[in-house]
DNA sequence: TATGGTACTAACAATTTTGTAAGTAATGGG
DNA sequence: CCCATTACTTACAAAATTGTTAGTACCATA
């Protein structure tokens, strides 16, 4: 989440690997916290100080660093209001919309494992 | 994928994101070659050998990190055949296969989203 | 004039993941 | 005896991610 090093050992692979769709998809929502977030947004907007209140682990860094990444890959849309003090919202664009139903099958899986291994 | 502080705000944090089924689920998913290895098993058995053929850039330690992690988390089972040099297989678990379906949507999403960001 | 709320940023430190390089054991073949 | 093969392990180093702490700007309100 800082920079990298572009020519990195660990960069490059990450390169060449990311030609596979599967493992692309999964590392747009790999961050720490940024399934948890595109969850909240399932429902619609959410701001900033909100979505912070509905993750109380999250620190303000975080939250802001996978935002902001979040927004570069296009999964969602930030919107500033000129308004002091300030207001901002994000909001799932439409491709991350049509993560929701594989999500959910996602989900459903992962409660199925965690039974399997207890 | 070495040992982890018990106790580590990080892994404090881990902990109570994991409580989220989908988070879970990419998280079990998550380190850097597993996909990728899974893919290869979907067709059936390979030996480590031939797992490492398949993915040039991996490295033998990544190699054997990455399965052991899929074993402990059950997504793989491994064969030690008692021979001389030595033969070890991996192949899928059963909820292992029940990802399949989900990582094929996952993957023409990932393809979906590489056309749009072009 | 001091305080408070919001959505951040910057500098730094801790933790975790990934990669490098060099081994190991067992045994069959030359 | 020496070498090749296979599936690893170990010690170490580099890189990446995550977390901590302390700021910032803006204006309205007390």
């Amino acid at each position: 989440m800082g920079k990298r090093k572009e020519n990195s050992t660990n960069m490059l692979n990450e390169k060449s690997i990311m030609e596979c769709d599967l493992t692309y998809a999964v590392c747009k929502v790999g961050g720490r916290w940024k399934l948890l977030i595109l969850c909240k947004l399932e429902n619609g907007k959410l701001r900033f100080s909100e979505i912070r209140r509905l993750i109380p682990k999250i620190t303000e860094r975080m939250l802001t660093l996978q935002l902001r990444e979040l927004e570069k890959d296009g999964l969602v849309k930030r919107t500033v209001y000129a308004e002091v003090p300030p207001r901002v919202d994000y909001e799932l664009t439409p491709i991350a919309i049509e993560l929701i139903p594989i999500w959910s099958k996602l989900s459903d899986w992962g409660a199925r494992h965690k039974k399997l291994v207890k």
